[in-house]
DNA sequence: TAAGTTTACGCAAACGGTTGCGCCCTTGAA
DNA sequence: TTCAAGGGCGCAACCGTTTGCGTAAACTTA
């Protein structure tokens, strides 16, 4: 690897760096060229204008000296830095442990991959509505490009803060803003809530979640078409967790003996519900019909397998970049909600007289 | 929030910037002090010697006009980001399903978000030695303070790259480098061994993956102290996945169908052999036992839930930044050792008869 | 051949911070 | 009263790019 560069200068804080590397200005010499002139052929390179041998001499030297651009100079002078921001609030707890938090990360990750962008992630923690201080001077450091926040929580204070900052911003989920990417809950609740009824099922346990209203708006539509009291229904608050799946599905039995099924607004809580619906001895589908949302990988081979909704979380990431991307070229990209499918599975039966 | 800025200039690249934030040349006018001291008592805030009065002064026109440092500014002069890269090279499939990997970025974006730094992840894919041109830039742009690579799988590509560029490191597992965190899989893997051999099982197979050579050297040095000869051992290679656990156990038992135990170098691997063993009529662990090693929070939970090893993973992507700030900062931190713990709950069993 | 038009490139001013160094003023001791 | 010490602050260079604009040379056209 080439070391050479003519300026030394001022090391003092930069001292750490025992190879000093090459500068636009060293391979502009060794071309014998303006600096200018290698800062267009080396960045734009097809757009302006030069003499192939102009061309060829500098693209010569930036490869014969190893140059390469500083990402902080370059990001100073053209506001650019190609860094987007992953925003996926601490809420419960760390969002690396929730799957589809992952399934977002992981498509995002791909297009930036495959579009010259960096991923940075952030999980900023909100404590009474006020961000916290690393999180903030991210946000306005003039740093990213853009951001996509993860908005299936309360968000309010990112996006009361946000929007005095424009920076090009994509939701996932559900937020009066003009770009997101949601699913659309309300067809997901509808989905699950007939099927069950369908199936035959009357006497239907709900656990939800208090974040996601139209999934439960769905559920109380179907309901009511069906001529059931939707308040009848007993309802029972979880936090996504497994745990509280199990705590809640308990809780459930408690309150209606004569349950014959369970609508669970997210895979792991239904997982949680059936692992302790067993555990009380109850047999999944045969006694009690259980659906989840989300359709995790896991849920495939949990036992018995989970019917579920698929809302193509593994799609989001990748979307929701894309639509960034586009806020970023200055572009006006339409919002997009994407249609759930429901996936029947093993977890449901039809009502057994 | 403030706008008021007395220097518009030249907008060609910011256009799109409605809201011309202030600069510390704002501050320093509306605060009445030169530039210098207005950035001397805004970022070095204790060292400098100033008077009570014009630090006040200095944090309240801050204050009163909004303002946030430049980050690609600072950056380009202080030479630091606080920015950190977290990769994890792209091998089997990306690592946002390995839930190893994830608790390692936990990990590590709590660390950094109590110490002010951003943590970027990057999972370059590395085809036939060659890095992606991305993932080039992103190292050599000066970008980073510093990296932690997760070293689990081959990473000569890309250490022999990183070398060459003065970048602080820290890797995650086994390498030839310096700066390491690792577990002891050696001793793990004896973990594993001594407790099926002390459990009465001779006939035990063996579910590997390339990659972790320590770990099945552990095993091997356990069977010869058990007078078994290792070679006859069989031994089926897998990627870590669930599938590829599931179909060695079934390759397992053809090899040797007096098989009554196995030893499964990851959970995800010894819940797939598990389940495949379930769905061919086998009883786990009253016919065979099975093993598994990264104590997944899963494993409490599966069905039997997993004897494992618990090799502190969720310490990991906090020790190695803790390790990589210490380098930061210019110390010379010791490399980290971690050994590991055998949880024994409900897969294996002694061996009946 | 003079005047106008391109072409190919260079000059220098930004971008918004950090920091080495030097100057002035106050203070305390001789 | 004088001088050295040091506290408090400002000057200006510098970090490595990008980019608006200017200009000389080459090329048209009349």
């Amino acid at each position: 690897m080439a070391i050479s560069c003519d300026r030394v200068g001022q090391l003092s804080a930069h001292f750490k760096r025992i190879f000093v590397l090459p500068t636009i200005r060293d391979v502009a010499k060794r071309a014998n060229v303006s600096v200018s002139t290698a800062s267009r052929i080396l960045s734009n390179s097809t757009k302006e204008k030069f003499t192939d041998k102009t061309r060829a001499r500098v693209l010569q030297a930036s490869v014969e000296l190893g140059y390469r651009p500083n990402f902080a100079a370059r990001a100073l002078a053209s506001g650019e830095t190609r860094i987007i921001a992953a925003i996926f609030p601490r809420i419960y707890d760390t969002p690396f442990t929730a799957l589809a938090s992952l399934q977002i990360m992981s498509g995002i990750e791909s297009y930036c991959s495959d579009n010259g962008y960096h991923m940075l992630i952030s999980s900023p923690k909100i404590t009474d509505g006020i961000l916290d201080p690393n999180f903030i001077s991210l946000l306005s450091g003039g740093y990213l490009d853009g951001a996509i926040i993860d908005g299936h929580f309360n968000i309010a204070p990112i996006m009361e803060f946000i929007e005095h900052l424009n920076l090009n911003t994509v939701i996932i989920g559900h937020h009066p803003h003009t770009n997101y990417l949601r699913s659309d809950n309300r067809e997901g609740g509808r989905l699950m809530m007939t099927h069950l009824l369908e199936c035959g099922h009357r006497n239907i346990g709900i656990i939800s979640v208090p974040d996601i209203v139209e999934r439960l708006r769905g559920v109380q539509l179907v309901a009511e078409q069906y001529d059931i009291k939707f308040e009848t229904l007993p309802n029972v608050v979880g936090n996504f967790s497994e745990e509280s799946g199990a705590i809640a599905a308990e809780k459930l039995i408690d309150l209606c003996p004569e349950l014959t099924a369970i609508v669970a607004f997210n895979d792991r809580m239904a997982m949680g519900a059936i692992n302790q619906l067993q555990s009380m001895g109850y047999s999944v589908p045969e006694q009690i019909s259980v659906v989840g949302y989300d359709d995790l990988p896991r849920s495939r081979d949990f036992s018995p397998p989970l019917t579920t909704v698929n809302h193509r979380l593994n799609e989001w990431g990748g979307l929701a970049m894309m639509m960034l991307h586009e806020l970023i070229r200055g572009e006006d990209p339409d919002p997009i909600t994407l249609k759930p499918e429901l996936i029947i599975r093993g977890s449901t039966a039809p009502l057994s007289i």
